[in-house]
DNA sequence: CATGAATGAGTTTTCATTCAT
DNA sequence: TATGAATGAAAACTCATTCAT
């Protein structure tokens, strides 16, 4: 039986074994973020999931494929917080088309800080990822990041030809906004204690996004309760 | 036990050793940000060092004294670099009065951005030791930040009182600031290959600040050509 | 973890152990009675069992553990040997009855001495925990002696009433009937050559018991034959 | 310079150099007992004499020989000791003539008894030579003993003659008397606490001495108050 | 399919010994 | 002679991975 499973596979799977998946899953979240890569022990993942450790291996195929899969999911989790924070798909739509880019913008990444500050352990197992392959493995997160550039991109072109956002690369205000939250959320994580994350991300931007706004629409930004 | 010792057999011996030191730890940092921390062998370092492990273990103590002495030598290279890039204290604060706080983040981060995208290796080591000792350690880029954010503390607070840059916390300014220098560094020195840190970290920076600059003097801001 | 087990299965399963852990025990009692504790290296008590190091690992903790194991082990081999020579409980009841308890413990102290002449291995085995273990861990032979000692002592005690020991302090003469056939079983089987300890212990004894006989029964004890 | 001295090159060296090397040895007496063979780390040992490492080892030639050589200096001091308690030489000759040989036998073994109650660490020595040199090198308690043996030999074949002795086999007596003085000492100083050796060596000697004494004189024996 | 006992390659660390100063 | 920095052989111990049951 293959390890890495196709979408097609992997909905293929009974219940039960879906439910076995997700409960080691949880585990090695758990103690990756807390032991580190290098530093967990496949065993203790094994008797907190309470299954032998040959049928981790049999799920997942090594320990580094066990840890890409982690990652993943945290990815997925993260992806679906988001989308369940700004209210689904259609409201998501609404929402740039009512309050604009920037709104969305700011919703967005108060979203990702609330879902890191809730899951803190995501935090560790991203920059866990990042540490130990770097090069051998796209980091998912950055995977993650391309599938959504293309969202956030859009989104900033539509507003810079909607005189939203002020003229300037959109790929450059991806980065730009990305590399922010990503920055604040790890250093957030660990200077602010777990309760400041959203508090640093609003913040911060607030800073940024008006720098994308042209000046003579500041003004008119109404005054923010965050 | 030598009975008496001159003063400069005593500055000849402490030489010898800081250059074998140096030498250790200038290897040191190349293969731990080559094979990550638990991916090093001490036996690694030690024989590009061309010394026996012995002696790594003789001036350093353990694996991971070794790795922090590492990380903390990166970070004294950076500071270094950044002050020597500005062109010393003195040409520091000049360039506050003549050219603004602005236009000295703006340098201080280029600065930054240079000193990582040469040595690409301090990223790794900044990431392993954030990855290896997130709680254990007080991570050194952190304690080093604590010490410089004082000084950028300083530079916003006084900007915000000329009216340079528009009323923000700063503490809330000097954090954002940071997080956006240390997330483009982390993800640009993956995604845009080793060369285009500068131009990620200066592109970010120009929106960021445009974000800490008050409306009314955006528009005399010279267009820059980074 | 399997669902159910008979209890057929279970003691086949724990018998396999069991084998597989005393085949260990034989052959580091050979090594650590060679080579010494320190001067032991576990891969090589590994290899003589024909198992991984890691199974000796798994099954015994640590060298030291296995050490102390190993002496326990040793420690039960000579009380069921000495059991067995002198006939099984019921035996050695009557022994007491029909010949006294001056004939017991001789007997006893012969069998002890036949079994270290035997396995001179134990031997060093005991000294060897004396010598690494002295205050962190209660040595097993000493332990082996409470358990013993409570029984000698009860001899002791019931030969003085009936006068066939005369009065001493019965802890005095445990003590001391222990601390000769210890100091002539660590002596002798460097000195007497291996095959010398029995001798050397019945000629001790004889001197000793004589000690605890009353005077005036003295003159009525057989000449032996040792 | 060899490492391995006749008493004349002992006895050549300068008044410091003797110093010097009895700093070593009384410091590695302690280090020695206290951690065990293995477990002693040469520098320690150099730390505590407040000389180079490379100093012992000049002395000593190894970390065998150096404690060897502390073995054999323990000895010394137990054979020092022991002459000086008796009296010295002459005394001692008096001792036998007056007092008999049990009695010199007895206070030789009390003798013996209070050096180790007063220098525990001289048991440790004896113990680990006895552990980890057990074929390699003759013991040198046991060349100690051979030195002794001839005395006492002489001491009781020459009571046996005189009728103080009942009529054993000397070379048997001597062997348990030193046999029983061994296996109490290193009982003793560990089950007693440090305090009761001699009291334990003492209660050994009365019963056996009397298992040396003919029956029709044991009546004439004073009782003793030990 | 599930299990967990067995394995042994791989690493860290120590410390006796040497030798240049 | 004295020193102590340098060395590297040696060993303990771990844990990812396999596979017989």
């Amino acid at each position: 039986m293959s390890v890495k499973k196709t979408e097609n596979e992997l909905k293929a799977l009974s219940a039960k074994a879906q439910k076995k998946r997700n409960n080691i899953l949880g585990n090695s979240m758990r103690v990756f973020a807390k032991e580190g890569f290098g530093g967990t022990d496949v065993q203790v993942i094994a008797d907190l999931a309470g299954v032998g450790k040959g049928t981790v291996y049999r799920h997942f195929g090594n320990k580094e494929q066990l840890f890409l899969a982690t990652a993943k999911h945290c990815l997925e989790m993260l992806g679906q917080f988001v989308l369940k924070e700004l209210g689904g798909e259609q409201a998501s739509q609404q929402l740039v088309q009512q309050h604009g880019a920037i709104e969305t913008l700011r919703q967005i990444a108060s979203a990702v800080a609330l879902f890191y500050q809730r899951t803190p352990q995501a935090v560790e197992i991203m920059i866990q990822e990042r540490a130990e392959f770097r090069e051998t493995v796209f980091p998912s997160h950055l995977m993650h990041r391309a599938e959504n550039r293309a969202g956030v991109d859009e989104l900033i072109k539509a507003a810079i030809d909607g005189g939203e956002i002020r003229v300037v690369d959109p790929t450059i205000a991806t980065n730009a906004y990305s590399d922010l939250i990503y920055g604040s959320v790890i250093s957030g994580c660990l200077e602010g204690g777990k309760s400041k994350l959203v508090a640093r991300v609003d913040a911060a931007m607030e800073i940024f996004l008006a720098g994308l706004t042209p000046e003579n629409s500041k003004s008119k930004r109404k005054p923010r309760n965050s």
